[in-house]
DNA sequence: TGAAATGCTTGTGTTTTGCAAGTAAATTAC
DNA sequence: GTAATTTACTTGCAAAACACAAGCATTTCA
């Protein structure tokens, strides 16, 4: 039997969330606790908003992996899509209010990296 | 080292720890971003000390995951080994200086998850 | 119109995770 | 002192997640 293909594009499932405890920590973690999906928001949070932006971050994510990471952070309500230019169909990236609200969680973590990792240098708002 | 055992069992190959990129939160990443580490570091500010806390916080961590998360913060530098009475030889974990040094993280994690979070509840220092 | 870039998906191993079970030393109870 | 219990792990295995390479359908550009 030959695959039978969907009409257009089949969409993956979306992956279900499940919270392990009703802890505020555990429940970020149950969103973003892994370890790609804090450095699609520090892109954002950059300014990058393309997929190919991301793709070339220097820890280079796999396409796969970005692929369900936008989507899990879509679903989260981290992330919303807008198209990335007024005339084409093409899509962006940007953090909704929820995923902005994130910046200070991604600020202390790159003050601890700069004190407590030797040879780190920040690349995020310096200020 | 950070596992000075009597030797009885074959100890454990440690994990190496790889730099993706020299960027902070990346490098921060590399250490705890996963979906355990954290809640470990969080028991840790609570107080908690011993294997056995960590495995009844209400998250349910594996006990082989927590070993291994064990081992890596060990590893980084982030926990340290104390004897868990004057008397007994028993170990238990408490934070180091660079471990502690996570606290505004997890305040704004916490924080985070209180207001976006519906549902959610703090036990970590409501201070 | 053709070529390149973009934004993904698929396939294939490899690694990590989660769960149950087992083991051994330390502690406590008798 | 010995037995029972607790503590702190390890081991084995199936399932899930991950990493890498490749493929493919749309845009966008020249």
């Amino acid at each position: 039997m030959p695959k039978a293909k969907a009409s257009k594009r089949p969409l993956k499932a979306p992956p279900p969330i499940t919270r392990r405890s009703p802890c505020p920590v555990s429940c970020a973690l149950d969103l973003f606790g892994d370890r790609w999906s804090l450095l699609v928001i520090r892109d954002l949070m950059l300014g990058r908003s393309r997929f190919k932006d991301f793709v070339s971050s220097p820890e280079g994510i796999p396409t796969n992996i970005l692929s369900d990471r936008l989507e899990r952070l879509l679903t989260a309500g981290i992330v919303r899509q807008i198209p990335a230019s007024e005339s084409g169909k093409r899509m962006a990236y940007e953090l909704t209010e929820k995923g902005d609200a994130l910046r200070p969680t991604l600020k202390s973590l790159r003050d601890w990296g700069l004190i407590w990792e030797p040879g780190t240098k920040a690349v995020l708002q310096p200020g």
